[in-house]
DNA sequence: CTTTTAGACTGATCTGAATCAGTATTCGAT
DNA sequence: ATCGAATACTGATTCAGATCAGTCTAAAAG
């Protein structure tokens, strides 16, 4: 049965708006996403949230907050493998796996709801529009990921960190968290380093070229971009893998 | 209903041999998995098997042949994100999206079988195990495009490349086609330069190196691993991520 | 109201990898 | 047997980005 209460909650959390632009979702399947939310869990920055070799099997769902997913190297350098902001599904490929590869750790205080499998498989078995949904969702992180390997493989450091503050723009716009002027960024010059794979020195001279260029200007924790339309021509940004023209499998 | 000249036939493919190594399927699945490989394909090199922008929503399972994908960037340079061998599932992401976002280029020539989205749909309906193996060994290639995004960001060109050959060794081995002493190995410097993110002298330089060191030597088309354990050893090489106890959904 | 500390920022220097400009080798075609 | 095309390989030079070694500022702690 649906429960309109719940169904107008959850349209408003992170998660289903990101989804409900790419999959129609009917109010039952909002009422079987809902029953998802149950198990609401907060952690304080300085606590993981999932650590390497971690064996109970669950994902979160973000409500708000954020994290990074990352890597830690035998020499002591790490390499941040994705942010992580409200509307993430996060810990997927940790549910296929015997035991999480990576780990999860809180950038500002998290709320996230904590999915188990056997809820998400009984979930996807009562609605498959669901598991599309879920599934779409996972194919388009993985589409990021591959752009986040082309960052580092084949693009200097001043358009990989263009490229990637616009791809992360476009994630948050989806989520009402920004918009064409800028968001609000709550990483640190060493965070974004651990993810383009510079150091913090070389990321804090690469923000000051951009600034100084007029593309974009990231300050006292928010993004601005400057002009937006030549910042996407400098990083060749194409937002096609972000984006959509309406519901996919119907 | 089974038919057992198709099951013994299945059996020996690189596809249900990799799959079979972590999730038990039975005769049944294994004739519901015959049924997908109908479309029996050959690609000579220099025909893009899928390219970018493609709108028609297929996908292969390679049965013999290498194959490459990669993203061109608009300076002319490449980046390969991954080596396609013998058993692989190759576009199913092109399935969840309007259209591809990447290329696939033969490296030799291609035994492949076409997957249509609608065969596997209804494949995955009527066997719920073969949806779970096909998105475990998704859920595998998704840990392996975390490793070469870690190649790319914090590994030396050295531990990077034998990183990288180091893992290919144990994929090829899950299909029959390596060993601990090495493999055959069909890739030029230029190709794995456009994978490592590197330019093909320095590779040439890199696996000088790496020779020199009697770690492994890639010559004449194939690969020799001179000293397995140390080479582990100097790449911090840990294939639990593509490694397995048994079944994981029964 | 200081002191401490973390983060932002800068210049000088060093290094790893790219680029350029070749030679050597192998293999296939004529 | 010879030519041409790939591929493998080498040395010299250049350049992007890392490392080192700091300063400046603002906020938190005492």
């Amino acid at each position: 049965m649906i429960n309109q209460t719940a169904v107008l909650w959850i349209k408003d959390s992170p998660f289903a708006r990101k989804i409900c632009a790419f999959v129609a979702l009917s109010d039952e399947d909002l009422t079987v996403m809902s029953d998802l939310y149950r198990r609401r869990h907060s952690f304080p920055v300085g606590v993981d949230m999932i650590h390497q070799g971690q064996t109970d099997q669950c994902a979160y769902v973000l409500a708000s907050g954020w994290a990074c997913s990352y890597k830690i190297l035998p020499e002591g350098t790490r390499q941040i493998v994705n942010f992580n902001i409200p509307g993430d599904f996060l810990g997927l490929r940790s549910m296929l796996f015997r035991a999480a590869d990576y780990n999860v750790e809180p950038i500002t205080p998290i709320q996230a709801s904590e999915i188990r499998r056997t809820d998400l498989i009984s979930a996807f078995s009562k609605n498959p529009r669901l598991a599309t949904a879920v599934l779409w969702a996972a194919a388009r992180d993985e589409a990021m990921l591959v752009e986040h390997l082309i960052d580092l493989g084949r693009r200097s450091a001043m358009t990989r960190t263009a490229h990637f503050l616009l791809e992360l723009g476009a994630r948050l716009k989806l989520v009402g968290l920004a918009d064409r002027s800028g968001f609000a960024c709550p990483l640190s010059q060493y965070l974004i380093a651990d993810a383009m794979g510079l150091s913090a020195v070389h990321v804090n001279r690469v923000l000051r070229e951009l600034r100084e260029e007029g593309l974009l200007t990231f300050q006292r924790g928010r993004v601005v971009f400057d002009d937006y339309d030549a910042l996407i021509e400098f990083a060749n940004f194409d937002r096609s893998y972000l984006d959509h023209d309406g519901p996919l499998l119907a």
